[in-house]
DNA sequence: ATGAGCATGTAACTGGTTACATGATTTA
DNA sequence: TAAATCATGTAACCAGTTACATGCTCAT
């Protein structure tokens, strides 16, 4: 027990801003974080009872008519003491897998369109995330224009959108180099995989 | 069976570089995505045993005086077109899960030196990474010199350069937002963690 | 002698996603 | 009438890490 996860902490931060259900904070994780973090539902619940059981937040039921009732958790002085030691302690180092570097990496093995496209389509991914990190910095100032952790929010944002162009820029790099790769031998590359052994 | 997972073709990938054991690709993959990528033995040797036995990989067992034998695995034509599948396959989108970002967005519950150290730390972090890349792109151009896929092979470490460096000027913004940010009420954080309900 | 390197593998565990089951209410 | 939204939850699965077990050899 008392694991390390960061669900349960991200979801005791949550808690903080006021009480909610599983179904709301999945929502304002979709709406805060978003672009860099996701819980689903099968982790939200069952962590939410965890922490329930170890005294960190408590839960009330609403009973609602027609719809189903709201389980309804708040953030107790024990679970603000647990978030605060958790915030306190150094967050684990970042490991990405780009899946999209490995294909590239054994990209000798293909042609130079599918690299291309490769590229193409990360490009577009990348772009996509900008504009709704965009979007989300406007709703941001909009709408918590008053909140003093604000500048905190946006910091988050801005790391979305710092990482984006980076990968952009990668992008140009990427096509440059593909463009400037030698098309392997059809003939050779084609053999080696497929009539070889006849 | 046939499972979608990175890690298969990533194996295949690197066994169209030449023949090789768990403990070779292990030692492989360390020196040439290491930075951005990973995999464990518990992860190795298991897929190379599902490979084999879907006949993507042949395994010969070279007998060895006085040290364990080495199971050498080397490609199958058939493998070569799994992989050559895949690489055609669009990649997945990355997520990030950033949890220094988490602990930054809930940074409103902890104090001023806290939310420095952890971009501190953050910022070491990404340095350090910077001049493994530097080391890893002065190898590669070193010893690698007349590889054809050199140029994409440097993609890999030129894209965590990118990013690194991306990182970095967000840790500057995250420094001087944190300067500007107002120390909390001392008496008043502590008071809700705890002696509130007394 | 101590530890690093060689070399294989398994088992237990953590983390996370997806699909399923339920069922009323509102909106298109 | 179809769909999305509200709202809970479980079970099965996939991915990945860590720790363990084994045991010889070579360098310090």
């Amino acid at each position: 027990m008392a694991k390390d996860g960061t669900t349960r902490f991200a979801l005791l931060g949550f808690l903080t801003w006021g009480p909610m259900s599983g179904y709301d904070i999945r929502k304002t994780v979709a709406q805060s974080l978003g672009n860099f973090w996701n819980e689903s539902y099968g982790q939200i619940y069952p962590t939410l009872k965890t922490l329930e059981a170890e005294g960190l937040v408590t839960r009330t039921v609403q009973r609602a008519s027609g719809r189903p009732d709201r389980h309804v958790h708040a953030i107790t002085p024990a679970g603000r003491d647990a978030l605060q030691s958790w915030l306190r302690r150094p967050a684990e180092p970042l490991k990405h897998r780009v899946e999209v570097l490995v294909k590239l990496l054994f990209g000798g093995v293909a042609d130079r369109a599918t690299l291309r496209s490769h590229v193409a389509r990360f490009r577009d991914e990348q772009r996509a995330l900008l504009a709704s990190y965009a979007r989300s910095e406007a709703r941001l100032r909009e709408e918590s224009a008053d909140a003093p952790d604000l500048p905190l929010w946006l910091l988050t944002v801005q790391c979305g959108q710092e990482v984006g162009r980076a990968y952009l820029a990668w992008c140009d790099r990427a096509d440059a180099v593909i463009a400037a790769l030698p098309e392997p031998d059809p003939a050779l590359e084609a053999g080696e995989s497929r009539g070889r052994n006849s």
